[in-house]
DNA sequence: TATTTTTTATTGACTGATCAATCAATAAAA
DNA sequence: TTTTATTGATTGATCAGTCAATAAAAAATA
């Protein structure tokens, strides 16, 4: 049995690999040997130490949503008001860490395979989740709070849409205007709830 | 060589056994013999009609689209406004028949492979800039072009962003929450042009 | 119309390739 | 000396794609 705590060199190398091999090809299919080869071992110790093919796919995306995770509490520390808050949540997501090819490519990816997997599909729920809170601890300062619901939902909505359609383009991601297309939607709702009809 | 006319019979049964086969199991990732044999036909019979497993995925995803692209002119033919235009658009995307779960799912498997499959990437690219100009055709009445330009793409965004959403979750799809959302979207939009800052 | 010929529809059986997963063996640490 | 790390070789399953054979239709011919 594979120990989990102490040196998790190789288990981190064969995580970025599988990260790597997955942003490439835009797919989970691919194979143990492939990401094990890019990591410099074999696909044995892979098996080793994530059990099956599961294991280290399910390693991974818990990898990059605790990436993002990190990130995120970072960006909300450093935020004063709350509007602040709900900007640092949307530009984390389109940050040069996160909107990358390989990231948006293995996201879409994961999200797909969560149809299949429960596994999976309960790591997704738990980011959409934490998303919508993130977004929440902002937002119910700014709005009354079922308009403040409505609003996270596009918001997360509008971030998910944005990465599914920049998964289709080529070339570098363009996060500023992805930025600025959130940032108008949001700073619209609000002048609607300064200057209320 | 297959006869791409005439009784297209099989050839159908075939697509609809695909879609039916992907969106219940929200992978492309389906062998032929599934597909074949949920439409009541063996494997052979389907390679013959499509060649390779390729290019029935291909007439699938076309087929998608074109059911889509009738709905959504259906609906433009009835609407009188510019402002119905882009309500009827937005409309049919949430429609019963296109917002359905195993459509839904069809749709995301198609989106990640599209990564990978130049020939999918092209029909999805053609199916983005027909809504894309669906969607000015009625926008560019009813706000100067640069605004309707983004308006557009964050409806785009919204919708592929609903549906990505919706894809994991289980259950019947809302798809009325969906187009209220989007709805008001647009109306804020509105009224932002009507009573400018 | 009846008969022959050609084309199309359809299948079961097979092949070759690909891969996840296992395992026994060895090297290295503890 | 026991536990952990690591591998090459192997196995078993799964599938896409092929093919030769047969049935059924359609077209051509008598």
């Amino acid at each position: 049995m594979p120990k989990l705590g102490m040196p998790p060199l190789r288990r981190r190398a064969l995580i970025d690999a599988a990260i790597m091999t997955i942003g490439e090809r835009g797919t989970l299919d691919v194979t143990m040997s492939e990401i094990a080869g890019r990591a410099g071992v074999s696909s044995a110790l892979a098996h080793h130490y994530f059990g099956a093919k599961d294991g280290l796919l399910q390693a991974t995306m818990r990898h990059i949503l605790s990436e993002l995770n990190a990130d995120v509490r970072k960006a909300l520390a450093t935020s004063r008001t709350a509007r602040e808050r709900v900007s640092a949540v949307i530009a984390v997501n389109f940050s040069a860490t996160q909107f990358q090819p390989e990231i948006i490519a293995a996201w879409l990816a994961f999200y797909v395979e969560a149809q299949k997997s429960q596994p999976l599909r309960r790591l997704l729920r738990v980011y959409a989740r934490r998303l919508h809170s993130n977004l929440m601890s902002g937002l119910t300062g700014l709005m009354p709070r079922p308009e403040a619901e409505r609003v996270a939902e596009a918001i997360a909505a509008l971030i998910d849409g944005l990465y599914i359609r920049r998964a289709l383009k080529d070339g570098t991601p363009n996060a500023t205007s992805a930025v600025a297309l959130v940032e108008d939607y949001l700073e619209t709702k609000l002048l609607q709830h300064k200057k209320p009809a």
